[in-house]
DNA sequence: ACCACTAAATGAATGTCATTCATTTATAAG
DNA sequence: CTTATAAATGAATGACATTCATTTAGTGGT
């Protein structure tokens, strides 16, 4: 009885789950993109990314582990729906409702913020080309019709674009860094300059140290790169 | 015989690979951090990041894979050897010997082109306390210590490198990503200002467009942040 | 010279993964 | 009712990092 209790979970999985047939679609089994990824970020909501494997993965599905391979080619591709799915929760909204300064603050804000609990897409990310990241793409099209509405030259949007989103993707990892990371501990002595900047800026009692760097270095990028304005 | 062929490999090791002992001090083995650092590079740069194994470092010693576990607490370890060692190739010899702009630009497009070899170690330098990197913190001092000879309030060093730091993370990713990263594929008619701005940007036809964004990004940072100074 | 002591190496497990494959099942279409 | 096909099963596989009991070879004290 093999496949069997295929039919059993299945209800069970779909109920309990969420992840649901769309109607009316020529549907064979139980699991589909969409039902893997909203699994796999309740997983990671719950677990952690090391709580992340396919074993994990299927068995939150109530599934094998090798019916997952039906729907995604490998892990990376698990990784790569969880980026594009993030991807839409970037708020973007602020493009074309306000100066072109203000939308970027709140967007470069809101993806630093959503990525910050991702990190280790991070690495994928940055090698993922956009042509299999439609809600990523849809990200882009927003963002540069708004430099471009801003009176950026055309040539100059993509380089932009990048460069604020290298700083996000940096500063995204430096949410997640041990308040103590810079410590000099033992080498305290020999590190005047670097010991007395820790210890000021800690002496400033700042909630959050990391939004104070991304703060300072977002309007940096602001003000800068706003200069390229025709 | 289990263990005598360790001293037939060992000469064998020390010769071909060039880890040595260091002279005068008590040594039981043919294992050290330098060694095991040197070691792990040449394995890095022979086969990438995925071929540095456990198991294929140790054979690069001509040693068994557990005998690195009496040198190293994990493979974390050896990646943080590993960052240790490649901070100190930073260029930093600009501070103190010109203006900061400079020192910073010099200084940033090193640090940025050293790990933009190893991005790889990105994930583990985000989280690593500096107390176990001396390199990393001599780094630090010699970076901090231009910041305050340059007039830079002392509470806001730190978040300073920190920006700058995370927009170099960010952008030693870039390097890597493959040429066509932004080529929207079929989404092309439904994204048109972002394809406008990817064919603008491609008709220049620069060699390198990683250097344009982190260019374009630097320069906005340091005279962002060099507006900071007192 | 002899005798511990200890650091360091060995090789044989272990356990955790992702991934593959032959086989089976259930559904949809003709 | 038959048949084709998408999708699931569970039992391998193979790569890993890591652990452990055991063995080895120097070093320091006598």
């Amino acid at each position: 009885m093999p496949a069997s209790p295929a039919v059993a979970t299945a209800g069970s999985a779909a109920a309990g789950q969420g992840s649901r047939r769309r109607a009316g679609r020529p549907v064979g089994g139980v699991l589909d993109k969409a039902g893997i990824t909203e699994a796999a970020l309740r997983l990671i909501e719950k677990k952690g990314y090391d709580g992340l494997t396919m074993a994990a993965l299927a068995r939150s599905l109530n599934v094998a582990p090798s019916a997952l391979y039906n729907h995604v080619k490998s892990k990376r591709d698990v990784l790569l729906l969880l980026e594009d799915h993030l991807a839409s929760l970037v708020d973007v909204s602020a493009f074309g409702a306000g100066p072109w300064e203000d939308a970027v603050r709140t967007w470069a804000w809101s993806y630093r913020d959503v990525f910050s609990q991702h990190t280790p897409l991070i690495p994928v990310i940055a090698v993922l080309p956009v042509t299999d990241a439609p809600q990523t793409l849809a990200m882009y099209e927003t963002v540069s019709g708004g430099f471009r509405d801003a009176g950026f030259p055309e040539e100059r949007i993509v380089s932009s674009i990048v460069a604020l989103e290298s700083f996000i993707f940096g500063s995204a990892y430096d949410v997640t860094a041990p308040a103590d990371i810079f410590d000099p501990g033992t080498m305290a002595e020999a590190t005047p300059s670097f010991t007395g900047a820790v210890r000021s800026l800690a002496e400033q009692g700042h909630e959050r140290p990391a939004d104070v760097a991304f703060s300072l270095g977002l309007e940096a990028l602001i003000s800068g790169l706003g200069g390229l304005r025709g």
